[in-house]
DNA sequence: CTAATGCATTAGTCAATGCTAATATATTTG
DNA sequence: CAAATATATTAGCATTGACTAATGCATTAG
């Protein structure tokens, strides 16, 4: 029941496009604060805020308090549960067969 | 935005834990009715096809229809543009060298 | 033909969700 | 210290979402 529930907060916390354009943008980011965030977001800071919190209880993004800012990073290994859902599936190495030989090649060359 | 609309309704059909439900099981079956779907559910014959509805409309489910009964299959493929997007945070090489090699052989020993 | 079956759709309800505006809590600055 | 800044939290609102019960529409069975 803890996947199910793990796959629900990662699922959830995806689907609403903000959010996950939030995901992006710190992913994209090396750390981002909060005001950084809201600037062009198209939403007040605190429903940023709320967005970090969602993120955050997912498991998608971690912070760093430094004075009165808070730097945000993602936390990629948090898509693992959704990784291990979809292996389940096998569209994983499906149409990747090609990309393989050519990551093989580059890990041990 | 043709990618975000489709991104997001496939996360948000697969946030809800009784449509992840309903979606495994079609998985599992070769091909599968809305009766036996409904059967050991826990909800009604309306709220599954509800379900199959945003399946359907994810690309998760295909349908065939036979008479009075409608038989519903997997269509994993519709999964492929979660793959596509989480394949930018590179978390599916992660951890999964070592499987790698075992799998390159398997296709070309 | 009539009854029964399988599925989709609709209206209505209740809970959850995303948002804003306002406020509380730190921290820094002058 | 007082004003300003950065973030989190809260209450309230509008919207969405999942569900049931009821109904409609084909199709098959008796």
């Amino acid at each position: 029941m803890t996947e199910a529930v793990t796959m629900s907060n990662l699922m959830r916390a995806l689907a609403d496009p903000t959010r996950r354009t939030v995901f992006e943008r710190v992913f994209d980011s090396e750390e981002i604060s909060v005001a950084d965030l809201t600037r062009g977001s198209g939403v007040t800071q605190g429903a940023i805020s709320q967005h970090l919190k969602s993120l955050k209880q997912a498991g998608l993004v971690a912070e760093r308090a430094e004075g009165r800012h808070v730097f945000y990073h993602a936390a990629p290994e948090g898509l693992e549960p959704l990784v291990t859902w979809m292996d389940h599936y096998g569209v994983f190495w499906r149409d990747r067969f090609t990309n393989l030989r050519s990551l093989l090649k580059e890990i041990d060359p």
